[in-house]
DNA sequence: CATGAATGAGTATTCATTCAT
DNA sequence: CATGAATGAATACTCATTCAT
């Protein structure tokens, strides 16, 4: 379709006046909602626009493609998701290991709750290789932040600590979807047992 | 057309030559292929039929819609999820409950490598919620029997412990996925020794 | 896709700009013209799309199913037609219940000629059952009233009558479409003649 | 697509053996079933072999296209309505013109009510101009025949009659479709009398 | 910038018909 | 002849995206 684009890439407009900041944030809170809904694929740039009680014109004008836009409101979650994370860390100064990884672990769950689109985003499938990686790495480095800083002495296998915290993300979110909600809920408690015991167990191994 | 759709149910149709039947299997093995490489929505008959070398009109003979399709093979590897599992209770009767859940462990992520399509088709968004209610118990069940078959004498959170080895399948899924394979591999090592010490500790508990 | 149909009814889209607007009488007269040439079963999206010199897109756009097209289109001539009756009514208060008869009868000619799509559109087969009966009863009551506002002293059985017109109807419809013209046109002068009667015997009768 | 069969025009095949013969018949009624519940579009040929409890196979070895599967019935149909016809005629020596015409009108009436698939058949868009001329003619001069036969004196606008009463028919098949029963009939019986009124008139008029 | 109309490639699905067994 | 599998053109409908006003 659109060859002459050639290098021009497509980029997400800033928009410089109030108005317009106010309205990406909109669009942006509506296409979370309706991802949340729907998922990625069954989502359509006119539903999202219409959630935002706005014109689909509109919408293309701050987000001139779908995939753009997702991955727009995917970034923005990772920031918050990582200043949650580095928020954590200084508070964690006086905490075991231990404590700090249930409170990593519940500090996920509740984000998961509160923002049910990213499992979706995260998800999507035509997210470049390296900005996926990059994307764990970040956050893998958060958390290990958030265990050194309770625990300095942590041995060299934090990665693999962080590693596994976040591993867990994955079926805190997959959990909140599926319908048997109370069993499942004792099987998560179960994982943060495990998680404080396998951290427990570092802590002294040193 | 389709004036009169009334309310009969589409069905798979049953081939009944022997030249159907290999049909069916081919094209099933081709849907597999196409919704592991592009997910559920994204696959479209049409590629199946393709990669089956088949034509769309004979896809739609045996399987009359794309969520049927879908269901149907969801529930064959589902068979063979079972089957397996049901196997490996069979020959667990020796071992302990931990060996016994390290079987488990390694089975669920062979099966993923095997069937990389599962994780999609699990996840596929339109599965009625009792269907999915039914076949998480009936594999809770049957990883309850394998443990119990280690260990009679394991205690009643028997079923926590499988909705537990339950949730590892997920991550296992996830991790076949995931590009940053070797770090990833080590997170699964220790997950499955987390779960051995879980396990231990639950038969020694007795 | 299309996998959250849930329950929300398609409706016609109402055009917000001029130009919107002109595209749906455009579009609802190029369906008219396909209608009338091909059926309802036969016509299709695609052709009424072409004869409106627009895309499928924007047939859709406005239309969204066929069969709301068509109804759309149904009850525009259902209008039209009843308005065509009010307006005799006004004017046919010095007639006899005769004349005012064989008025209606001439209208009713006319507009088959004018609008050839109407039958088909009224003998499509999945028109509620519901719509079918009020629009009668609506039709009947039209016709009633311009034979009442001719003949107040008319007797009761001038619904009957009315009924009688309407079945008239359909043979100026069927006969429209026979090709020994001459012949019929003379059955049809014929039926005329026989309404005129049983109209002047309903009358002198009271 | 099949540009080879040149100047071999398809025919119905006339099985030869009495096995073939019995299919044959159990086809046609099949197909008259279908095609009255669904009308000549929405009927598939699958749906019709299946109602004859047959294969897609054996319906395309006797009747190797739909239009000749239709055309096939209409004239069984139409035979037998001619023959119902000429048997009136036989039995109509001593009654009056309006008395038989009475006859005819109730037995097309019967007719359409014991095949209800023939206004289905015969509203087919499909139908070569001139076939259609013919059948018309051919039942215009039975119904002719019917009326001579009762009242030789009567005048040269038996024809006209005639294209009355076979008009009639098409309201008589399409009130069988209406919901209002009741109603409609009150009106069939008011047609019937108009009918009477008018056969008397042209009797004594000679 | 806002709006909503225009576009058309793409998707699931149907069905008459042919053909191998 | 019977059977049912194979075929693919045709159809309704969707949706991301562009563009005129």
């Amino acid at each position: 379709m659109t060859s002459q684009k050639s290098s021009e890439e497509l980029k997400t407009r800033t928009p410089k006046r109030q108005r317009g900041h106010d309205r990406v944030v909109v669009l942006l809170e509506a296409a979370a909602r309706v991802f949340a809904r729907k998922g990625y694929e069954a989502a359509t740039m006119t539903e999202i626009a219409a959630e935002a009680q706005s014109s689909i014109g509109s919408l293309y004008q701050f987000f001139p493609t779908k995939p753009l836009l997702a991955e727009t409101l995917h970034i923005d979650r990772l920031e918050r998701l990582k200043a949650g994370l580095q928020n954590l860390a200084e508070r964690s100064s006086g905490l075991s290991a231990a404590d700090s990884g249930e409170a990593i672990f519940d500090a996920l769950g509740a984000f998961i709750e509160e923002f049910p689109e990213f499992p979706v985003l995260a998800a999507r499938r035509d997210i470049p290789k390296d900005r996926k990686m990059r994307s764990r790495a970040e956050l893998k480095e958060l958390i290990a932040a958030v265990l050194r800083r309770a625990e300095p002495s942590i041995s060299d296998d934090i990665t693999l600590m962080s590693g596994i915290v976040l591993e867990l993300l994955r079926i805190a979110a997959a959990v909140a979807n599926e319908p048997d909600a109370k069993e499942d809920q004792r099987v998560v408690s179960e994982l943060r047992l495990m998680l404080r015991r396998r951290l427990e167990e570092a802590t002294s191994k040193t």
